[in-house]
DNA sequence: CAGTATCCTTGTGGATACTG
DNA sequence: CAGTATCCACAAGGATACTG
């Protein structure tokens, strides 16, 4: 994200609310819905397609396919191919993919910390 | 997000990635692209809607007041309305709100630390 | 098995106009 | 100033069918 005050952060094109800012397009790019479900499904394990499909509950073919895609181009995948009949695909992270989870993880303990906060105010807001 | 293993992240409903889990819900809220900027943008200090609005670069009246509204519904900011003509209203965070920042920081160092290898890895993806 | 291709629905969000 | 209301366009994503 992005901190206080823009001129505590000055990484790389000067404002970091700017719309081209680097650091907001990779945010936009690894803080969709289904990158941060990937990359804790696959943690430190080789997984293959189906078997990452199965854990993702909700995921469609069509958006694992392309979240995988993308986090092999953005280098935090590494997609091994077996040559036998059937095809057998194994996707497991990269360095780059597994230091994600550390920020990924501050943010889940987050949730798991104010989840019943959040569900109470919400409460209180909505009965109003 | 999520960990490797299903069975380390029990939190609340089982399984992290059923559809329903609560923590996915909350990263599914707080992930969004601009609930994530106006915590940024907010920081400390107590800013009014038009300062906000020129802060984030490229939000619209619209998507600024509509996250606002649900950052307020879950807790996460204050909102003051001064009577007075014209009307003037203050958002602040809360002490949850404050809270949020450790996390997305951590995020945006990750960002920024691997911003340079990720565009190099794209590069190398695209050239084939 | 692990995709690709296509269609089609839906949600997200921008633009604009109006108001307490 | 700080919104609300309305309309509209586009893109994300699901369902389905097909393939190396």
């Amino acid at each position: 994200m992005v901190t206080a005050n823009p001129s505590t952060s000055v990484a790389l094109d000067g404002n970091p609310y700017n719309q081209g800012c680097p650091t907001r397009r990779i945010l936009d790019r690894i803080g969709d819905r289904w990158t941060v479900l990937v990359v804790g499904a696959l943690g430190d394990d080789t997984a293959r397609f189906s078997e990452l499909k199965r854990r993702v509950e909700g995921i469609s073919q069509k958006m694992l396919t392309q979240t995988l895609r993308e986090m092999e181009r953005d280098g935090l995948v590494i997609r091994t191919v077996f040559a036998q009949v059937p095809v057998k695909v194994e996707y497991r992270l990269t360095d780059a993919g597994i230091s994600l989870r550390a920020p990924l993880k501050a943010l889940e303990d987050w949730s798991i910390e104010h989840l019943g906060a959040v569900l109470t105010a919400q409460q209180f807001y909505d009965q109003e």
